[in-house]
DNA sequence: GTCTATATCTCGAAC
DNA sequence: GTTCGAGGTATAGAC
């Protein structure tokens, strides 16, 4: 009666349908007309016209059954730690298909924050004259920090990465590592943070000032030589 | 050649193709078969068949066209502010389908934030004996402040709230906003601040105490009566 | 398992 | 438009 569901498959359901949700929130999403995906690795989606972010879902590792009850299908999702469960009832079916997929090779990504280390941590002058990386992800009573090393007159330097703008959550965050090296390092003078980021907002800003904490302007990707784009007014089309 | 895709219908295509995204970041996925959807509102998903995020997609907004290339299919998103760009290149198409799907309800979603700070709101008591809310989203120069108020004693108090167990990060960011209304509010006393959340990790609570800050444990969903469950070993199959 | 921080985070709301 | 913080965030890495 309550079946698994087809492993090694891709399963596509489109149809009107309700989503009960319960876990650590829950969720009730009247009738309508949804795309459900159960992918072979436990993983349900519920998609609705709308939205890069499924309505519903279910994340890797859940345990999917399908049965029939009052001429309805209906989908069942579960998992443990924490405990939730999706409950889809499908009144109508337009669509189910079962997709054996051959799909293998590994995403290439270029731009991540850890680019942004490389960067640094190969050429440490980019970051400012004559740093020394001493060591990456260095434990405090703060959490990890992700570059520290020392500056041109060996003042103790904390790094704090961010492959994008930032805001005051960034800055906190530097403020923390900080003070946690500050009560740890029995030192006179004081230690340095800095925050690496291709830009920085105006309030972020601001904290920085108020709390002697610095910004350095780098992104992850490697800037091209000319900065300055030619724009010419020939027609390309 | 380049034709837009049909509005008001959700597509979804299956088949061997090829990923290509640049903008904020850039990546690669070489051929390998995948679902694609491209939503009616510009969202685009390439979905593989594992995990619950998909490897590529667009948000909401963007502009899809469709054309052919030395027998292949070209899926072409793009958008501006950020730029950005993908392009799907499909060798084989197993399956193309155009949904037209009718799905107005809302999701009615429980246990989020805005609850807790509901249920604290109507009855300041479960937070402290005496507290008195005065403003939500009090704003300083740190960002809004979720609750604040004065404690029996009329001491200034911010309040922090989060859905679920806390880490370091709720705790600088209540360490900013008790950081500057220190500033703001020319007060001899010292404001109190208070992370409200279901539970605390260690490192969390070592850091709220250097930081004389305080924890109450609380969560979004109104606690049962009886938090104890009555286990019998009666048989319920 | 839990803890910690990142992310092409996404999303909504405020300005 | 930018800024800011929440999210059932998801995900990876370390312990």
């Amino acid at each position: 009666m309550h079946d698994p569901i087809k492993q090694n498959a891709m399963l596509t359901l489109v149809g009107r349908c309700e989503v009960d949700y319960d876990g650590r929130a829950s969720s009730y999403l009247p009738p309508g007309e949804r795309l459900v995906i159960l992918k072979p690795d436990g993983t349900l989606l519920v998609h609705r016209t709308e939205q890069r972010t499924p309505v519903n879902w279910q994340p890797p590792g859940c345990t999917h059954t399908a049965h029939t009850e009052d001429d309805q299908l209906i989908i069942h999702s579960t998992r443990s730690t924490p405990s939730e469960e999706v409950t889809i009832t499908f009144e109508t079916v337009l669509q189910l298909s079962i997709l054996e997929l051959d799909d293998s090779p590994d995403l290439a990504l270029e731009g991540s924050e850890e680019d942004l280390r490389q960067r640094i941590l190969t050429e440490p002058d980019i970051l400012e004259e004559g740093f020394t990386p001493q060591m990456t992800e260095r434990e405090t009573a703060a959490g990890a920090v992700d570059i520290y090393g020392k500056d041109t007159d060996d003042v103790p330097t904390v790094v704090e990465l961010k492959r994008r703008r930032v805001g005051p959550d960034a800055v906190s965050q530097l403020h923390r590592y900080v003070d946690a090296l500050d009560r740890e390092l029995p030192v006179e003078r004081s230690i340095r943070g800095l925050l690496v980021a291709p830009s920085v907002t105006d309030r972020a800003e601001r904290l920085l000032a108020e709390e002697n904490l610095e910004f350095v302007e780098l992104s992850p990707e490697t800037t091209t030589e000319n900065t300055t784009t030619q724009v010419t007014d020939f027609d390309t089309d």
